[in-house]
DNA sequence: ATACAATATTTGTATAATACAACTATTATA
DNA sequence: TATAATAGTTGTATTATACAAATATTGTAT
């Protein structure tokens, strides 16, 4: 497939439909746990990731530290996580779950995987490998290509 | 393959990478050409959609139609977009683009193409074939079970 | 070993994004 | 025609976000 104008238009609007639903559809799953979205990321990402801070939710999600700063405080006082201070390095705490932290993810990894489990129902099982192979294939190359990208704003069309 | 836990959390985990990156990529296309995510986002479906109204944006999104009233109230003071009243339906809008909204969405449209013009060649070129069915597949899934889902949250898991 | 640079985080400030409820205007329906 | 449904806006409150400035700690180069 030769990658022209009108392949790349279909190609992003399928990216940017799929984008949409995966974000409408954990919204609707944390509002049921009682958590915002921006706090269900982190909750993910702890459960997921180990030595979370500050700096690598702020890496990670491609957001300031100070407004991820801001997001562990409500956490912390919603009783959801701890920071604990990094004896290496003093600069840093590692975030971690609490018991009630670790409840909610809980919740929120149930419900989810209920909703993707009947979402594969309906998709025929034969297409199952291609798919999780092409969303990995996506993911480390954009990764890779920011990574890369520690450039200036625009680089790409100037 | 068979859906199990394992396999499901990893599906879910490259899901959630694809998702942060295309939605920090967008952010980056977007701050160069003096927009917002959010008007972004309207632009695009502007481009790629007919007959868009608050009420369609506010379903396409899953965001309320408040919200979207405020975003498009703010592009209309910047000479994005227009509401052009319908004459079927006294109620209802349609938004449509200026000159300098088309100006605008052609430059991102532009960035976008290029950067996944390039991520695309960082993939092998017969891969692409399958990602593109992997995400309409998906896509396609997602937003029919949301339709089929005007019940009550958390119906899932209860 | 000290001065300087880099890193991790927080706080101050301002703005954008968002939801819910209440409201107006218009259209559909019983 | 009265009532319900739909499209949109506005009031109000909260959350999310960025940028800049500040503090504390660590790394580095002379």
């Amino acid at each position: 497939m030769a990658i022209n104008d009108e392949s790349l238009k279909e190609f992003r609007k399928s990216l940017r439909i799929l984008e949409r639903e995966i974000d409408i559809e954990l919204k609707d799953e944390t509002n049921c746990c009682g958590v915002t979205l921006s706090q269900c990321h982190i909750l993910l990402e702890l459960y997921n990731s180990s030595d979370v801070s500050v700096s690598s939710l702020s890496e990670a999600f491609g957001l300031d530290k100070s407004t991820l700063s801001r997001t562990v405080d409500g956490m912390v006082a919603d009783g959801l996580i701890e920071r604990r201070i990094n004896s290496d390095d003093r600069r840093s705490f590692e975030l971690i779950l609490t018991a009630k932290g670790v409840e909610k993810i809980n919740l929120i990894n149930a419900g989810c995987n209920a909703y993707y489990a009947e979402l594969l129902k309906q998709i025929p099982a034969g297409k199952h490998r291609i798919i999780l192979e092409s969303l990995k294939l996506l993911g480390v190359a954009m990764r890779r290509m920011r990574d890369g990208e520690k450039k200036s704003c625009c680089n790409i069309i100037k």
